[in-house]
DNA sequence: ATAGTAAGTATCTAATTAGATAGTAATGGA
DNA sequence: TCCATTACTATCTAATTAGATACTTACTAT
């Protein structure tokens, strides 16, 4: 199935594209949020996210390294020790994530004000 | 299969969680760049976005209508005229895709740097 | 001896999404 | 009379993602 022709690859070429393709997992966001504020370990992640699974947490883990947003450090140690954190590609994301943020609150706060309300979540 | 208990659902709680799963369609970012330039009847879309298939558009868009990002506005005429507009909450995802358009353009450079180099797309 | 620890990998299944394809409705124009 | 037009809907299949579960490694503490 080969499609040079087709341009469905606007990877690399069209921002929002790029950034919707790097950005896709359930938990890419959120991660981005936590590395943002510290370096943290695979464990550390797993229980920020929890109820993540650890197959879970490794493939959004490894997508956002080969996209080159965060670093992996492994301490050769036992029990290991691997940190992640942003790389200088991912802290250029932060004010996406600023105005995402913000974006989001004011979009809970609207559909609070619809009667939507929820409790305030004690993490995140 | 209920899990009140579960805290999966953070959406509607964590900005992050509730950006992710309105934004989670592929082509959710492209079509609220194109619809924070102007207002576009659901063929101009299309053509935007080609390749993409009417069902694939008309399910993005009611994805983004439910989330209340986007308003549609029918024209009882033959034939048909449907125009999609951002709603005030779309407006204020403006700052999102800016940031998102300026990180997006700095990650391909950097790609670029490291030699993944493309043709420069012709819409988008 | 055994259990606990951290950070995985390897499989497999389930769930979600995207896409292909065909059909509809009402009208104006050739 | 037939075709084109627009904005769909309805099915069905294919592809992608997420999640469940079990296993591994090598050391330390009990």
């Amino acid at each position: 199935m080969k499609n040079e022709s087709e341009k469905k690859d606007l990877f690399g070429i069209c921002p929002y594209f790029t950034s919707q393709k790097v950005l896709s997992g359930k938990w890419a966001l959120l991660i981005l949020h936590y590395l943002s504020e510290r370096t943290l370990r695979f464990k550390e992640l797993e229980r920020e996210l929890a109820p993540i699974t650890q197959a879970t947490l490794t493939k959004q883990l490894r997508n956002l390294e080969e996209h080159g947003l965060i670093t992996r450090t492994v301490y050769n140690t036992i029990p290991p020790k691997v940190e992640y954190s942003l790389s200088e590609l991912g802290l250029q994301f932060k004010p996406v994530l600023d105005s995402l943020e913000k974006w989001g609150d004011s979009y809970i706060a609207h559909m609070e004000g619809k009667g939507v309300l929820k409790e305030k979540a004690h993490n995140c």
